[in-house]
DNA sequence: GATATTTCTTGTCCTGGTTCAATGCCCAGG
DNA sequence: CCTGGGCATTGAACCAGGACAAGAAATATC
């Protein structure tokens, strides 16, 4: 069950098997079915969440209702409302599975109580959150600078096997463009 | 010299007198004249500067010239390329200086050298970068979900001090329109 | 296996924003 | 004091992508 996050783990930082043992104590598996909210807006998010199996995504709802995707995470991704987590505060997004999940959690409780028993995990959440960050600004870049056919071409490029998994309007959600429009593109595409 | 700079890092964290010393003894200071490029595209970032006076732009440019500006820092904040930084990888963006600034610097070795000396600050960096993420995730979103107007609007309530300090071209390429189109938005505002 | 529901496609019309060009403005340098 | 180069403004023509509607395809439900 846990060969998988050590592995993501160890990729950054070397730990004793120890410091792995007490790791994996403190993580909480949960299996959840799809379809179900992990996070509502307004809500504290309470958990990092590791993605042992399954896909699920977070979003933004406007006050006109329109929504936009943030981010697909499968496994070996994180997620969480960073923010909301760490500061207590409520959250701005929604968390939802888009598949059956089998989950690794942490609490804000647990993760601190983590840190405080193996500190040389504080790198390893830093490097995630600035992985993160990268990730965000090519992606900032890319919204503002390219056409809808040149995001959707990335997108498929830089995550191949995402669009067999969700449902197109999610990733037209994702880009930042209409459904319909998305299916033009892909039409046009396909046509060459 | 280092007033403003602990007080923004005890804000996030006590630190102890000796533990500021070392603090202040290892950041570099440095003034910068205006229009100085202090990274370059597809250089390695080896700084991660404190602003104690001045302002600041960080920005992409496509392969068309296109140019996105990521972000305008002023007094109180930190630039750098914090992937290029982190890993010693090319990085992927300019950093440039829009007015005369001073500067408190490190580089990966002094930062390194911090963190082991005061490991403590090993959460203020990451609670810099979370912020940052944070603030990046709202960025996007309002990028693809509203109007030029609207994100003219939420920018200079954000920012009200940064439409004096740099030109208007500069905040069209940060809210990802055309400097014309900004103007149009302006004059339709100023009318109501 | 039939039906209901959700998802995807296609077409038409419409609009927010771009591009290009012309004009005026400000101010830095001689 | 003039002059030249970057900025901002304005207008006209254009286009990428949106909104809406209607049908087709795929999935879920019983």
């Amino acid at each position: 069950m846990f060969e998988q996050i050590n592995h993501h783990v160890t990729k950054c930082i070397a730990l004793s098997a120890e410091e792995l043992d007490i790791f994996n104590s403190i993580l909480v598996y949960k299996a959840v079915p799809k379809k179900t909210i992990l996070l509502h807006e307004s809500e504290v998010c309470n958990f990092e969440a590791y993605i042992n199996k399954g896909c699920i995504r977070n979003y933004y709802i406007d006050e006109n209702g329109f929504e936009v995707t943030l981010q697909f995470a499968i496994e070996d991704w994180w997620v969480s409302d960073i923010a909301s987590f760490q500061n207590h505060e409520p959250a701005n997004m929604f968390i939802e599975t888009l598949e059956d999940c089998e989950l690794l959690m942490l609490s804000p409780q647990t993760k601190e109580e983590l840190l405080e028993k193996v500190p040389k995990l504080e790198r390893v959440f830093r490097l995630m959150v600035q992985r993160n960050l990268a990730v965000l600004q090519s992606r900032l870049f890319k919204a503002i600078a390219t056409s809808a056919q040149e995001k959707y071409i990335d997108f498929i490029n830089r995550y191949p096997t995402i669009p067999q998994r969700v449902a197109q309007h999610y990733i037209a959600s994702y880009l930042g463009i209409s459904p319909e429009f998305l299916s033009k593109v892909r039409t046009k595409l396909s046509k060459k």
